[in-house]
DNA sequence: TAGTATTATTTAGCTAACTAAACAATGAAC
DNA sequence: GTTCATTGTTTAGTTAGCTAAATAATACTA
């Protein structure tokens, strides 16, 4: 018999969580023609334009790789665009298009309708402390 | 100027959370030649044996598609195998292998770890609560 | 200055996830 | 019993994520 149930876990109810999420928020981006990830590019560009490659990865906690791929289809669905650094010709610096900027106000709903259905039903106190105990589950595995 | 900081939503924390469980999830089964998401099909199988592919697709939140693809790099790796049903010729029932039952101690090692590691530093209250609080956003999103 | 190490990005190749559509077998209804 | 709808699985094609290795440019060092 096992003596660990797995399904007890809040690891298993974390992923279920997360994964849930990321559907919900998938469903409302792609209403915008985007798909869950891009919108972090988006995010990120919005709060400091023209940001490197590295650090536009290393702000979103994903790969090199991982971001050349989606600066690739981003980039050929016009919504950002990528420019040589004029002084360092390794760097490739990334830009929103007019278009991303249009989008903008539409993500940032998405993002509170997410925000919003995320914590119905949750009172000030109960949401201060799911995020101070988020904060120390994020910590515990980073 | 923005209204909304994104970093500050609890969704955001969210996603950073998820993101990260999920890779230390990864590093450990990673040295059990298996890759996150796997260790669900082994787990359920280990619950009941024998499951067709929906049931296992249902079970496990996947669509039908996804869960093909894993059977069949599964079955390539020799930890599961499926035969036909012998009533419905339609169905594919799957089943854990002589390889997969020994490696479920340490598969529920694996979880038992994460599990202790996502929990470290919070009190048997705290764990309650947040158990909870998960709950109700689980619950918020589907 | 030539050679080497480091840094930034890309390519190649893998897995997990999705949707849409094809396919095959069963069941139902006329 | 033949046609049609439903059910179970697979295929095709997409994206996000990863690691390892290639490429290119800068920086450092002897």
């Amino acid at each position: 018999m096992n003596t660990l149930n797995i399904q007890e876990t809040i690891s298993y109810l974390l992923a279920q969580v997360c994964k849930a999420h990321r559907n919900v928020a998938n469903s409302a981006l792609n209403s915008l023609d985007l798909h869950v990830g891009q919108e972090m590019v988006l995010l990120q560009l919005s709060q400091e334009d023209g940001l490197t490659q590295s650090q536009l990865a290393e702000r979103m906690c994903v790969e090199a790789p991982t971001l050349t791929r989606m600066l690739q289809r981003m980039e050929r669905d016009l919504v950002i665009r990528r420019l040589p650094d004029r002084e360092d010709a390794r760097i490739s610096r990334v830009y929103l298009t007019q278009k991303a900027l249009e989008l903008q106000p539409a993500i940032e709903q998405c993002w509170s309708n997410l925000e919003a259905q995320t914590l119905a039903g949750l009172t000030a106190e109960e949401r201060m402390l799911l995020r101070r105990l988020l904060m120390q589950v994020r910590t515990n595995l980073t």
